[in-house]
DNA sequence: AGCGCCCATGGGAACGTTCCCACAAGAGGT
DNA sequence: ACCTCTTGTGGGAACGTTCCCATGGGCGCT
């Protein structure tokens, strides 16, 4: 019943199906110049045997492997993981395949992983750059598509983000409607883009609104609950009790950040407000739920595949796409009238503006 | 400057160094039987042309792709994406490529992947089955090793898991200690062999104990927060208040109980203690903090990867691995005793033992 | 009825690599 | 000095597929 360990090639197909491997070739590969009848035969005979065209020998041939590769941080962050998860479900409906790389933000690293997938033959990229490193893509010249806050640097190739000018504006707006105009800023540490580019998004603003940073409380930190939860516990020393909010560049300092209030015997959402941005899934259980700026995770890998699948296309256009954020409503935010009397936070920071 | 389009071959490298191209082919692989100082001039010559070999044809000639697939659920599962990640780091330092596919816990998918990996020609395939759908696997027969608790209904294959029983009773030992001898149990769905794990090993810890699963408040549910939520509602319905304590077949069922005490104005963990298990990130920011098992997802998929490399090589031994679960201690789960009598719960069930 | 054209098919080359075998040159033994 | 053994090298075949080109038969057109 079990075949012999050597897999059939599309040679014993042909034989099988009497015809030459030509035939069998056009018949499986699905072209246009074969009867009807032939195809079918051909196919039955596949069906029956179990046999799937080797796709090695294929790409070989025709100089397609039908693999991208993706250079992400870390499969392992809910935040990557759903990116790639997006690229995937685009790529599975040509049945393209995606090979995932973790570069864990470094440089070196993603060098190395870049040049596995030129040995690989994949017919294209999608990065997410962990610092300037892009020599190797554009040395080989491959077709690529850049993903996450440091595509800006890249211009010349297509990008894909989210939209952070926007999702701080849904953020401010929120914490302003609830009467926080003068929130505290906890900020992710400094060689990555994301970091310059919320401050920014911040920064224009407030100038939108004809006021200046000045004055707000803003916190150097990293990307981590530890380093949210210090950040915070700092800015509370600084600030004061009252109804103070604060907005942080990650969901995990966020979460630090609920943390600290705790350790300070504060409540939250009463004493102190809490922003996030992201949309991670821990966000939705911890007491209060953060209320946070979600980023589309999922639709940016989406989008970014089909951008790499119009670029290996030749259809040149190198779109920087940025898409829009959205708010999760939770607990952490509360209102700022909701408090007594006008707190000493908002007093101290408020007549800088 | 820039090399035309069409990348250079071997053939190129052995003319560029003046040496054949099997000559060429030696030194780039490292074979023996060639002297240093060619290898090292055509090592130089491919640096300085950036040329890397052509994994395709490589692997239609030696009949090894370097790649090995990985099925799972959802890479978008913290759990699977970590499981994911120790594949990955194991397979990367033979520089093994991981494709990684998500099955949506759907048989079709699962065969259509299969498919896939077959026509990839992947030197082997690590999978957490569905269903009993591995005829796809037997019938091409390629190596693989399974993954997951389903893992023991073919024994034929090798397997790596996490040691449920272990688990089960490093949770359930807690429990005891802690003065909860009749947790409520909260279950997963039908289908899939987790559930049945989970039970067995809990009325095998029982019996141990000279006990029996009789009068233990047991729910069944499903394996989400939502799902969790209603179960623990019902539970709580049940069992009146009290020194509660439930153990849930995952964590986020767990948290989902973690939300019902809340509902239910209990408090946890003075009124109801939470046990779950698996080691979501998620518990570690529930209020309180989610006391969990903590499943060793990385270790599985580094385990499965050695596993699968030894059954590439031919070295047999289709071994069962279980590796052990470790306990996380956060603030779900209290003392029965701190509770001021004896209460409802306990007495209710106690009397059946 | 004859001519050309299209359509289905077959044979061979090619994709870029590794492996097998042959061969030359030098070393070491009798 | 001859034979053998080793060591480094080159030439060709092979992996399994697709593409290009050639061929033959049927059909429509004049």
């Amino acid at each position: 019943m079990k075949k012999p360990r050597q897999s059939l090639t599309i040679v014993d197909i042909a034989q099988l199906a009497g015809v030459s491997k030509s035939t069998a070739s056009r018949a499986l590969s699905g072209a246009t110049n074969i009867s009807a009848e032939t195809r079918e035969r051909v196919h039955a005979v596949a069906e029956k045997h179990g046999y799937q065209r080797n796709h090695l020998a294929q790409s070989l041939r025709n100089g397609r492997s039908g693999m991208i590769g993706l250079i992400i941080p870390d499969i392992a962050n809910p935040f990557w993981a759903d990116v790639a998860r997006g690229a995937q479900d685009a790529a599975g409906q040509n049945g393209t395949i995606v090979l995932i790389f973790n570069s864990d933000w470094d440089p070196e690293r993603e060098r190395q992983h870049m040049r596995a997938l030129i040995k690989a033959r994949v017919d294209g990229v999608i990065v997410n750059p962990v610092h300037d490193i892009i020599d190797e893509v554009t040395r080989f010249d491959i077709p690529a598509v850049l993903i996450g806050s440091s595509a800006i640097r890249f211009p010349a190739l297509p990008s894909v983000g989210s939209d952070i000018v926007q999702g701080v504006r849904l953020g401010l707006d929120l914490l302003f409607a609830r009467g926080f105009t003068a929130p505290a800023i906890l900020l992710g540490q400094g060689p990555r883009q994301a970091r310059e580019t919320f401050i920014n998004a911040v920064g224009r603003y407030f100038q939108a609104h004809g006021r200046s940073l000045d004055g707000l409380i803003i916190e150097d930190s990293a990307y981590s609950v530890a380093a949210g939860r210090a950040a915070m516990a700092r800015v509370l020393h600084r600030a004061g009790t009252g109804p103070l909010a604060v907005f942080a560049n990650n969901d995990q300092m966020a979460l630090g950040a609920l943390l600290a209030v705790r350790d300070a015997g504060l409540r939250c959402p009463q004493d102190v407000s809490v922003l996030g941005i992201d949309g991670t899934p821990a966000g939705e259980f911890s007491e209060p739920g953060l209320t946070t700026v979600v980023k589309p995770a999922r639709q940016i890998g989406a989008r970014a595949m089909q951008l790499l699948e119009r670029a290996i296309a030749g259809e040149a256009g190198n779109d920087h796409v940025l898409l829009a954020c959205e708010l999760e409503l939770r607990g952490s935010l509360g209102v700022a009238s909701a408090v007594a009397a006008t707190g000493a936070a908002l007093a101290h920071v408020g007549n800088h503006a």
